[in-house]
RNA sequence: GUGGGCGUAGCUCAAUUGGUUAGAGCGCUGGACUGUGGCUCCAGAGGUUGGGGGUUCAAUUCCCCUCGCUCACCCCA
């Protein structure tokens, strides 16, 4: 019998690499902080009918990506493969709108989109999600943008492209369709086959097509940007002004158009180079009518979500900091077996003084400890034996110079103390 | 769903036109040093060569199937 393996397209997060997510959540949730956003914790699953219905019917998400099942009672259930629309729902159901508007949210978890893995392309994936509901102000797109764009200052992240356009509403869309249309048609033979199909379901799509014979074609046609509507065009203008003033740099991208229906107006996404084909590490934009379609009333929204492995993924191939790797402070030593109990009763008097400690679980002998305790990257060790025993004493080896003393049990808190200290301040104590 | 590449020790990789006991480095364990880690030296453990079938006197090597990983298309985080 073989081992079971973990499902296709999941991975786990291993401590060797756990420590530098803690570090992209950290930033996250300071940088939300500073712009006002709160924390909200979301269910993983929904209903089915939030996901068809919200992200679109048309969607490559919704029509072949989604995990859905049917629970015990027959309901039929789908693990999120986004936030917006969860986030939205949360909105109506607990009566944001009661609230100062725009509610300002963020959330972070695993989503779930049945794809064909590769780099950096999961199965089960992460997400970093914020919204702002409620508002229709440019400005909160602009915010929106800059948030993102500040996580990313923050994480140490350069060479990141930021693409903006503008994808219309109820109003202009059609306008743009029909004239899209009709500039295609001649043409309808020449572009690719999956392109002939979208020309009726879903022409926008077309835009954004890589192929380069699809791309010729639709050098010349015309784009979002100039069949906006009036006030989708003031809009546009308002953020891109808003974008200018707050010293972002952007640039439009008439073929962005992003694969969610629900968008409106303003659709913007990050690229990063080092990421291979999988290059967006961060989409998002404003939907406005995306409330009205999961039967709530019309209500205004702009947000993004940013892919966690991927923003790892790259910070790694840009040799980003992430801060220090969580390391014990003191590794218990015991001398001979004799002293083990004495060896555990430090350990615990260490550890009640909030000092991270450790000790061996396997017998091994005295040498073999000193060599676990170098290798785990303690600052001290605390061997405790016969003699110490018998002298009421502790010995305290500093790993990093070799120096070592024997002090009384009392002075043990003392030392404690500093290293507490020390490790609070972040510097090296006067330690030994 | 469709293509390409790759599966040998915990990790990174060797192994002649197919050739007999599948090796090395790192890591791990023990020892040299019986109360002291890192450096050095010595020793040891650890492989159904992803799995199954076929060709052959002989398969890690060639063929087929299958599973897995990976990259790309598609789409997106």
């Amino acid at each position: 019998m073989s081992i079971i393996n973990a499902p296709r397209g999941v991975r786990d997060i291993l401590p060797d690499e756990s420590w530098k997510w803690e570090y992209l959540f950290k930033v996250t949730r300071d940088t939300a902080r500073d712009f006002g956003y709160r924390e909200i914790h979301l269910p993983v699953f929904e209903h089915t009918e939030l996901f068809s219905r919200g992200v679109g019917e048309t969607t490559d998400v919704v029509e072949k990506e989604m995990y859905t099942f049917e629970d015990r009672a027959g309901r039929s259930l789908t693990l999120r493969p986004e936030l917006s629309a969860s986030m939205v729902r949360s909105y109506l159901e607990n009566r944001m709108d009661k609230w100062h508007q725009p509610a300002k949210l963020w959330s972070a978890g695993p989503m779930f989109r049945y794809e064909r893995p590769q780099k950096g392309r999961y199965r089960q994936f992460w997400q970093i999600d914020f919204e702002a509901i409620g508002s229709q102000d440019p400005y909160v797109d602009v915010e929106s943008i800059a948030l993102s764009l500040e996580i990313f200052r923050r994480l140490g992240l350069s060479k990141l492209e930021v693409v903006v356009n503008s994808v219309g509403c109820p109003v202009c869309r059609p306008v743009h369709r029909e004239a899209l249309q009709d500039f295609l048609r001649p043409r309808l033979g020449d572009l690719c086959e999956t392109c002939q199909g979208r020309f009726d379901r879903n022409p926008l799509r077309i835009l954004d097509c890589k192929n380069p014979a699809c791309r010729d074609i639709t050098d010349e046609a015309p784009d979002t940007i100039s069949c906006l509507c009036a006030d989708c065009s003031e809009h546009f203008s308002s953020v891109r002004l808003g974008l200018d003033r707050i010293g972002a740099v952007v640039s439009i991208d008439k073929r962005l158009v992003r694969g969610l229906d629900y968008y409106t107006k303003t659709a913007y996404e990050v690229l990063s180079g080092d990421l291979g084909a999988q290059n967006a590490v961060c989409g998002g934009g404003r939907y406005d009518n995306l409330a009205e379609s999961i039967g709530g009333p019309h209500t205004p929204g702009v947000g993004f979500a940013a892919g966690v492995e991927r923003i790892v993924l790259t910070m790694e191939d840009q040799g980003c900091n992430f801060g220090e790797p969580p390391v014990l402070d003191v590794y218990v030593v015991s001398a001979e077996p004799s002293s083990r109990d004495e060896s555990v009763a430090l350990l615990y008097e260490i550890r009640k003084a909030g000092i991270a400690a450790d000790i061996d679980y396997t017998g091994r002998s005295f040498k073999a400890q000193f060599k676990t305790a170098g290798g785990s990257g303690a600052s001290f060790a605390c061997v405790m034996g016969p003699d110490e025993i018998a002298s009421g004493s502790v010995t305290v080896k500093n790993l990093g110079t070799g120096e070592q003393q024997q002090i009384a049990r009392a002075e043990l808190p003392r030392l404690l103390a500093e290293l507490r200290s020390a490790k609070a301040g972040n510097q090296e104590g006067d330690l030994l």
